[in-house]
DNA sequence: GACATTATGGATTTTCTAGGTCTATATTAC
DNA sequence: GTAATATAGACCTAGAAAATCCATAATGTC
């Protein structure tokens, strides 16, 4: 039981875009360098973001990303579920495949379903703001560069 | 990020032995067929459980397991980390390897943190002996029995 | 004491998936 | 037209989870 790097990864590219002038294009290759991801695994990871609207792409010559709405309102959740299929404890809890036989007498799987709301409900309040603060960015891209 | 097979079949075994009459012996091949788990997958479980100071073993001919103490002293979070190796929600949690080059600067890191601590403390909180309730485990005894 | 039954322990296999790589194509700035 | 970029998909790899198998030791039963 573990959050995968994918979202790491995410998490950690979608931080360097927040923490850029507004509206600035980035390259993934830049992204790339500078938060230590293997390229072309980040434009998977990207390809994911975009399509789940969190951002936007610019294709072509000096294209790239940019965030495609602000850091504020993005929240962890809706990054792990774009990069991750749906957060799920146990696979009983997905509610369309009812194969289980002790279904309705099983006590466990009430204790997962309710887990798995505290996990999920916890990150819905988590902004990507609140993680990719300036100043830490910052610090961090300064010791990075002293690497 | 989902809880293995492992654990499932961990708290089915336990929960079987916790609605059985008080320090009676159940062979493994009892609980195999009731559980509908692999029986050499069991063996190696209890053999984890036994370790770990839940269940009693018997060995020899009539053998088998007991609870090695009251269900309600047995923690879904003890049952956890008795089958699979401690939850961890990011390799970089591991307090003893500080080899993230962003270690100090990272703000992702405390969020997960804090999730990792938010599951762990619900697990800690629940009792074998709330999900294994007699009444449950007898309807699904009969449930089973019709399949 | 012989035997059948059981847990224990380890080796081994199978299956699955996360993580990563590679190549081809479409798009766009210059 | 060309170089740089995102997109798309096939493909590979290592490691883990799940399961199986076999040999050994312990113990109740006759």
């Amino acid at each position: 039981m573990n959050v995968g790097r994918r979202v790491d990864y995410a998490v950690r590219a979608l931080s360097y875009l927040a923490a850029q002038p507004i509206d600035r294009v980035i390259g993934s290759r830049e992204i790339t360098q500078r938060q230590d991801i293997p390229s072309h695994y980040l434009s998977k990871i990207m390809k994911d973001l975009v399509a789940r609207g969190l951002v936007k792409s610019h294709v072509g010559c000096r294209g790239g990303f940019s965030l495609a709405k602000s850091a504020d309102f993005i929240s962890l959740k809706e990054v792990y579920e774009a990069v991750e299929k749906p957060l799920l404890l146990m696979e009983c809890l997905d509610k369309k495949e009812l194969t289980c036989p002790y279904d309705g007498v099983c006590t466990q799987i009430s204790v997962w379903e309710k887990a798995q709301r505290l996990l999920t409900n916890y990150l819905a309040g988590i902004s990507l703001g609140s993680i990719a603060d300036e100043g830490g960015l910052k610090r961090r891209e300064i010791d990075a560069a002293q690497i």
